[in-house]
DNA sequence: GTTTTTGAAGAAATCGGTTTCAAAATGGGG
DNA sequence: CCCCATTTTGAAACCGATTTCTTCAAAAAC
């Protein structure tokens, strides 16, 4: 009969394998990391202990021993903001794949509250750290910034989505200016020549990025830019998107198609659209970036850029590990988008107004 | 002239502090941490070093030491669902303002996923796991789950969303009773007696919990149950939602009002109310779960049971914390959703059908 | 058959903290 | 001013791994 199982408080470790195995610590540990040569017979021997006891070793004291700890930090603006979710999750994804965790923090877009956050993720001494998002979006503090993130990285190194000058810190980022091309080159093609331009303030970067390029493409199809269709001066949100479509849609401005910043703002620009009785797509189309499921929900169904999460995710992980190893990787990688067409986009209406 | 400021590329350690201040490491420790007596003098000129070179102690050291890592892990089942990612947040800043880190994970409900997920959390030495959705809440596999729980407890304290009997597990769980309560009643008062109960499926525990009480409440109101205002068999999606709506809509059953298991099904509902022709609330009211930010995308805003996320994940971190530090609380706590009343709810409409 | 090379495995140092223990310093009372 | 109780403090052990350094044995070379 055998006795009682109890929970021995004691967790098991490296010695308690190593002695019941008949081995020395050392080699326990040549086979946990099994780079190192073991006797097979012995290794199997230790292996099969392991097994018994469904041993794993102590990340903690790993991490201290070899000063890795198989931890990336991911810092992003605001998981319930379906875009950083899906981020979220094709990073935690993909780090898991490499056999790494995430140690996550919501910044919540307070450069302060950022600057906390990364103090504790190298307290826990995270091989890398990944910041999607706030700050460094930030134009208006770029340079700031960037001498914060280089104080960081003499210490871990940092990886950014987004562009940022002045420091060493690698990027990945997404193709702004394409993200544009292929909103505009859709519109164009439909007929649309009043084209609007939704939500998103200037000061970030990816946004100022994107109204450059309109810009431009509007001046190489012969559009004459009409400032009353640019109303980038708010912020993100469903509301904001509400607010300043309300806005354009009562002043009298009637635009043939509207680029919405992002998918949540396009909900409110939608619903404004909706209320002043305009039908989407027959009388103003709403295109939009980002290509959440709020693209499903919304009705109807959103025509938005899409991003491949899981390779973007992807892309960061990779980038940051191959830091972390000290592999050479290119300084600046590029996501590109690609246009999901659905239905709140069609034609440009017969032009009836000038 | 200063000597240039160069990457030292090791760590500073609570030794060099010791040797700066010229007091022993022991004595550095007992400032950091607080609990021992040190001369006011001699704390404060460790003190200033510790500042001066804004020096933060290896949490991989100390959680080695002390076997405290002062990590709490948390697996929710998805983050892109607005519902976890309100919960995870909310548990973030709770965790944080109690000094701990938050390792989390998705478990993207696959029980083999979580079972290797959890025993990652554990390699961390994570002081706590909070399981919030997945397998916890599947009635079908809950005896399994259990028995895996308690192994699991052996080595680290579990906190669970939801009711899991057979275990020593601390529980906190949304009063769903109370929830249908919230809803039926305000429909009641709103004059419908045609009530239907759309999403969600059976074997989902919170699922099963809230259809009991839908007839109970039913029965006390005189109400006879019509089998076909009750669609739970499907899932939590937008799409599932859409589906069954149509599918109920096109059958020829007209209900007054529906209950949606949640935001992002009423997505779907609310759609194939309005693509049926009719008017949200005037024909038909909606009603919904969860309150996320989805109410405010689906027009008409929704009605909403609230739970107070922060409150809720506050209530989840507190009672880790407490059992980690094994200060006696509750096995069970509840948390008190409450009702936000938007303008997806109407009165009942004069009856015309039977 | 002896010497050299290679491979396997243990002892011990190390990572950077916390904590126990014992010694030293301080202070209060007689 | 001395003695005993109480703080303060430093030395050393410890947490649980990895890794270097040795030693020893076996295989290869001569």
């Amino acid at each position: 009969m055998n006795a009682p199982r109890v929970n021995e408080s004691k967790a098991i470790t490296i010695y308690d394998i190593a002695k019941e195995a008949g081995v020395s610590p050392s080699t326990v540990s040549r086979v946990l990391t099994n780079n190192a040569n073991v006797r097979p017979e012995k290794k199997e021997r230790v292996q099969m202990i392991i097994d018994k006891y469904n041993f794993k070793p102590n990340a903690l004291a790993r991490g201290l021993a070899d000063t890795k700890s198989k931890v990336i930090g991911l810092l992003v603006a605001d998981v319930r903001n379906p875009y950083y979710a899906a981020l979220y999750v094709a990073c935690e994804t993909a780090a898991r794949e490499a056999g790494y965790s995430l140690l996550s923090s919501n910044s919540l877009s307070e450069m302060e509250e950022e600057e906390l956050l990364i103090g504790k993720l190298q307290e826990q001494k995270v091989d890398a750290i990944i910041q999607a998002g706030g700050s460094v979006d930030d134009l208006s503090t770029n340079l700031e910034y960037s001498e914060f993130i280089n104080q960081i990285m003499a210490t871990t190194p940092v990886i950014v989505t987004g562009k940022l000058d002045g420091t060493q810190c690698h990027m990945v980022q997404i193709d702004h200016m394409q993200v544009m091309d292929l909103l505009m080159n859709h519109l164009l093609e439909l007929n649309h020549r009043r084209i609007a331009l939704v939500g998103g303030a200037m000061h970030v970067s990816s946004t100022f990025m994107k109204v450059q390029r309109y810009k431009q493409i509007l001046q190489k199809n012969m559009i004459k830019l009409d400032p009353e269709l640019l109303m980038v001066e708010g912020g993100y949100s469903t509301e904001t998107g509400y607010e300043l479509m309300n806005e354009m849609l009562d002043r009298g401005t009637r635009p043939s198609a509207v680029i919405a910043i992002n998918d949540y703002s396009a909900a409110g620009i939608v619903r404004s659209i909706v209320e002043h009785g305009y039908r989407i797509p027959q009388d103003i189309s709403v295109v939009s970036q980002d290509n959440t499921f709020l693209t499903q929900i919304v009705a109807p169904n959103l025509t938005s850029v899409d991003y491949d999460y899981d390779a973007y995710g992807k892309k960061l992980i990779e980038t940051a590990i191959a830091v972390i190893e000290g592999k050479k990787v290119g300084m600046l990688r590029t996501v590109t988008p690609k246009l999901v067409i659905r239905d709140s986009s069609g034609p440009a209406p017969e032009q009836k107004d000038i």
